[in-house]
DNA sequence: CTGTGTGCAAAGGGTTTGCAAGTAC
DNA sequence: GTACTTGCAAACCCTTTGCACACAG
């Protein structure tokens, strides 16, 4: 229910808050601002833009930019408590080179590295190749 | 030398590239667009722009973005033959919490993913934390 | 000489800010 | 009632496009 998760947030439930948390909960990957504003319809681009700042603020949602000006956004895991960077979630965001689509892949082994004169606090892994849906597909 | 890194990549020698060009060259980390503007003092733009889109088409130097709108630019391997996401070279893209500068750090032990139902082409590692020099200072 | 790079002016597009009215709690 | 959210207008800033001139090869 998304009005829980906004409560949970601790953030104010109001009707915009819903439909745009439930486009999230309803998409299998991550999505970018004009997926959303596609799927809205009529709204003010403002308060969307100001809605996805909050979502980030408060943890809801995780940005993802992966080279090639590509810009997304993805739901956190439950227990996220939000900031610039946190989606450091033992995660990898995988992007398909052929539907460009980007997922969110929970990866059990995440890979320890270490750097001289570094230290090192958090990691996060960008890979990039086919999906399933268009393998299958052969495109 | 800056003109035969150049005309390796197949670009022509200007004076206004060979400049642009020796600024990555000076740098120990990547630098952003602005860093560039600041070194370079009087200068047009556009054509500083569309320099690194032509150096990064050429394989001279590769884009880094990363959470929380950062975007820098670092010279690419000797060997790079360009392209977008042309930068997976093995290598981390290393942001220290504290002085937010970038370093690309070469990892010998890359480690390898698989993950199920998707076909991976290449890797790419971000990693945040502590700089050796801000580590000391202990700021 | 020919194709490429440069510099200027102008436009483009996504994102942010300010403020008044509306709404959640 | 109070603080937060919304919606509109306008501004901002980075980046791109078009075109004429200059220059590298």
């Amino acid at each position: 229910m998304s009005s829980d998760i906004l409560k949970q947030k601790r953030l104010r439930v109001t009707p915009f808050r819903e439909k745009v948390l439930s486009i999230f909960l309803q998409s299998k990957h991550a999505i970018s601002v004009n997926d959303i504003e596609d799927v809205l319809g009529e709204h003010d681009r403002i308060t969307l833009y100001r809605t996805i700042k909050s979502f980030t603020k408060k943890g809801v949602i995780h940005e993802i930019v992966m080279p090639g000006d590509i810009r997304k956004l993805a739901l956190c895991e439950p227990l996220c408590d939000g900031g610039v960077g946190h989606q450091e979630h033992n995660h990898v965001h995988f992007k398909c080179k052929r539907c460009d689509e980007v997922y969110c892949i929970p990866l059990d082994n995440f890979p320890a590295i270490a750097i001289k004169n570094f230290v090192i606090d958090s990691v996060e892994l960008q890979a990039s190749g086919t999906c399933d849906k268009c393998d299958k597909l052969g495109v």
